[in-house]
DNA sequence: GCAAAGATTGTAAAGCTTTACAGTTTCTAC
DNA sequence: GTAGAAACTGTAAAGCTTTACAATCTTTGC
């Protein structure tokens, strides 16, 4: 195995030189800093990241926390930040927390006081209280996506503002009757936009003097499955269904498109769709959605952490509460219209 | 920062019998090891895992690479390994080789050369010479998933048998003209199933004694877009259409049969379609396909790699070419059928 | 009760880098 | 040509663990 002694030996200098011109230190002459090159090149010398971290104590390396790692809104955002991570120069691990509590406890405790990560990226996780304050006191920063963290750093969208746009979207095309599958916060999740969406679908409703019909809602895992079930109970009953229906994720609207019509309505003439996300397959099933950007979101989430490693502030290490909105747009497709008159 | 010195100190005892006692070794007293456990455990002791793995030569981590994160079948592949590798006490670090032959390089030749992981799980890739050697000359073991890879262990469907057993049901169902939408290598990625699958369903076609249009062979990137845009171009034209088609994966499935409908065909009563690849949407498409059960496979990869770094046999750690064929499962659902009497 | 074997424990080196500090060389201005 | 400043270079410590080896204690068989 060649070290740096044997690059130092090579290129007739010491150690120290080694290190400063592989490092692009200042204070190296141009002249050694092209011998230390050629001889690290020549021996296939990188230094070994174990020392480099135990000597500098950082890891240049992020752990991402995720709730699944199969699904698509969070395969996107770690698509996200492990591209923007890999140009700032860092490594990123990968943590999953669908192994339960367990698992979960493990993950806080020991892959942080281990040093294995500089910061940590979560998505659509709420940290216990317990948890922040660990990472806080070892100077870990962290930033949080999809949804507020109290008591850190986060990117979120304005959930309730979602669910109140696509509601009104909906009744801006002359829907009474609007539906709602909303998401339903699982035992390892936590997901807290569920309740917000579902918060200003209402709101929207209640602005428009629409009456609520509690079987109008329905909770579903946000996977295309359950929006199947969940869209043919509620328009299975021809004398109480509504004729427009908001979904918590795309996902779930590509489920109630596909019960609708295995129900025998057409849409949008017999009843719309609208979901959110912004799901590649949305266009193909001209799904009309409200957009997240969800790749985006992962890497501005990865470079503000990025940004606060290597700002040389160590007050930034500190987790303050600081939201950051994120945009979104609505997009409308071919699965939401004007009721066709019967 | 509490290290291994504060515990000994405060379980009365030396730095190496704390080493011992945390690590499960033998020739520890029951008594030190209970006053060990307790000091670690009321000061939150975590051992440094740059300390430990330049010490001991291993980081109890393992790479993943793979040309695409965001996409269902990588991401369900990496949800398996992650899932397989926490449970045996293992870290992922993961790679994208999405930012081209630059980056390619850099993960080959550092990650490794870091000594950042025990091991290395491709998916979908396929080494060139050079890589495969240093990776052999550290004594790194690889495991690939999605082909066979020369000169080391991988598991992979048999792409050929499964392009046959495809075309095979939609010519047992009655179908005289099949048609293939078929993947296409991208030059990032190194899949060279798409040409295996062609095969088999090109042997499938001349077994059975039935004519090859070349224009019933189109190439798409995989997606549903891309599936989408070429079923279209091949269903166009109503003179010399198939009456059936063979997606080399569900994505490009979904895509050919919205392609169908959009072009006023019927599936399955005018066009058939069966794909592969198992993807969890399938079943809400009714999409006929071959199943490969992806989630598995990366945790059998993981295992295999863990199974092999654990053994203490170092002569297991050279790579060592070894193909294990993983079994598929026809699943036939409500897009494949005899076509309907015109 | 004692010698020998076996179990337990401690000391110190090794693993590889970065970097503070001290020492040396080179350059600049006069 | 020289003093002083600036730039460069080297030595050695620090970072934290594991583990070989040596030393000590405990047990066992007689």
């Amino acid at each position: 195995m060649v070290g740096i002694i044997e690059v130092a030996e090579r290129a007739g200098v010491s150690t120290a030189t080694v290190s400063r011109a592989l490092n692009g230190k200042s204070h190296v002459s141009a002249r050694a800093r092209e011998k230390v090159l050629k001889a690290a090149q020549e021996l296939g010398y990188v230094a070994s990241s174990s020392a480099y971290t135990l000597a500098t104590g950082r890891s240049k390396n992020i752990g991402v926390v995720m709730p699944y790692i199969d699904r698509w809104f969070f395969s996107a955002v770690l698509d996200g930040a492990v591209n923007a991570l890999v140009n700032r120069g860092y490594d990123v691990t990968l943590y999953s927390l669908s192994g339960g509590p367990a698992s979960r406890k493990r993950v806080f405790e020991d892959l942080v006081l281990r040093k294995r990560v500089d910061g940590v990226l979560t998505v659509a996780v709420k940290l216990s209280e317990s948890e922040l304050k660990r990472l806080s006191e070892l100077q870990k920063p962290i930033v949080g996506i999809g949804g507020p963290i109290p008591g850190a750093r986060s990117i979120s969208i304005d959930d309730e503002g979602a669910g109140r746009l696509a509601t009104q979207h909906l009744i801006s095309l002359g829907h009474i009757k609007v539906g709602m599958i909303s998401g339903t916060p699982a035992t390892e999740m936590d997901f807290h936009q569920p309740y917000l969406r579902r918060t200003g679908y209402q709101e929207a409703l209640l602005d428009a003097n629409l009456d609520f019909d509690p079987k109008w809602v329905a909770e579903a895992d946000f996977t295309v499955g359950g929006g199947y079930v969940a869209a043919k109970q509620m328009l299975g009953d021809p004398r109480n269904a509504p004729t427009a229906i908001y979904c918590a994720s795309d996902e779930m609207g590509f489920g109630a498109i596909q019960a609708a019509r295995d129900l025998g309505l057409r849409v949008p003439q017999d009843i719309s769709v609208i979901a959110m996300d912004g799901h590649p397959m949305g266009e193909f099933y001209g799904l009309s959605t409200i957009d997240q950007q969800t790749n985006a979101q992962g890497a501005r989430g990865a470079d503000m952490l990025v940004d606060i490693l290597e700002s040389g502030d160590d007050k930034l290490l500190n987790n303050v509460e600081q939201l950051t909105t994120w945009p979104i747009d609505l997009v409308v497709r071919s699965s939401t219209a004007r009721q066709a008159t019967s």
